[in-house]
DNA sequence: ACACTATTGCAAATCGTTTGCAATAAACCA
DNA sequence: TGGTTTATTGCAAACGATTTGCAATAGTGT
């Protein structure tokens, strides 16, 4: 059987803990790691309907905490408002990444900035003296038009 | 009768709009106000009943939509997982401010950063040009533990 | 003071997500 | 290969945060 970097990871972490790989979680992970946009509980369970219409909403979110639990994806929300997760398949290889919500269309495209880094590597350090914090984690999220709405617009 | 500047400036715009000033309201505005931490609906709620005990949740939440609405206050989710809405009071003459999120005790602490605003302005081009994107907004959100939580742990 | 209608409290509805439970099906073993 | 064990599923009901319909209440302009 041919396996998806991510399905192969889970399988192995899965054998590990005496887990078992199903044909739905197989499924979900397919389709999280085909994914760019980083997908929603509905969204991926959307999707994954077209491939098996009997597989349930709780199983898509099941499986999406179970990995979560594990470190292969890292939930997220964008919108303040009306807000679902978005899950964000976790490469352990790439660095810190940042990201951009689109507004319109809910999209969220990955970026790096090593600037970023860099300038968070100092203001880390300058406001957790000024304010007596610990600062353990940055994350910057742009907003506005992805591409395909700024030119719709 | 004393005013907070933002209960008078919320009243003005009340009064333009045929709308009306009640009791609720105004504490509502008060302890909005007081609060340095941008407190939730819930928060909001537990402070108010102090003084008004038959305040109802619904008038809570109606009142920040409200605010909301007209740009007095701004939403933000801070936990990436169980999350529920901060309110964040709009200061019209502050710049961009940032925020730091206690992981453990959800209290949300702002700051401002004028390198993150002149790093912004390069990288929002950057960004944009490279991925065709129209960034509009830029969040930074620092998180780890607070004086406080630091202090006892 | 009166009338008009915005706002309230209450209870029920909603949205995204989680959970209990009996039925199903992976994985391990004879 | 078939049988046994128990992790996982689908379903329906529960959940927490927020929103809503509605009749009762109370600001506001006259």
């Amino acid at each position: 059987m041919i396996q998806t970097p991510l399905a192969a990871q889970v399988t192995q972490t899965l054998r590990a803990q005496g887990g078992r790989m199903t044909a739905q979680r197989r499924l979900i992970l397919d389709l999280l790691q085909e994914s760019d946009s980083h997908p929603t509980a509905e969204e991926l369970y959307a999707l994954a309907r077209q491939s098996d219409p009997s597989l349930n909403l709780s199983t898509v979110y099941r499986t999406l905490n179970w990995l979560e639990e594990r470190g292969f994806v890292s939930p997220r929300r964008f919108d303040d408002n009306h807000a679902h997760k978005h899950f964000d398949p976790v490469q352990p290889d790439a660095g810190h990444v940042h990201h951009f919500h689109c507004r319109n269309c809910d999209r969220v495209i990955e970026f790096s900035a090593p600037q970023v880094e860099q300038l968070l590597g100092q203001i880390r350090g300058e406001i957790a003296r000024q304010h007596g914090l610990r600062v353990d984690d940055a994350a910057l999220v742009l907003s506005g038009l992805c591409m395909d709405c700024a030119a719709s617009a």
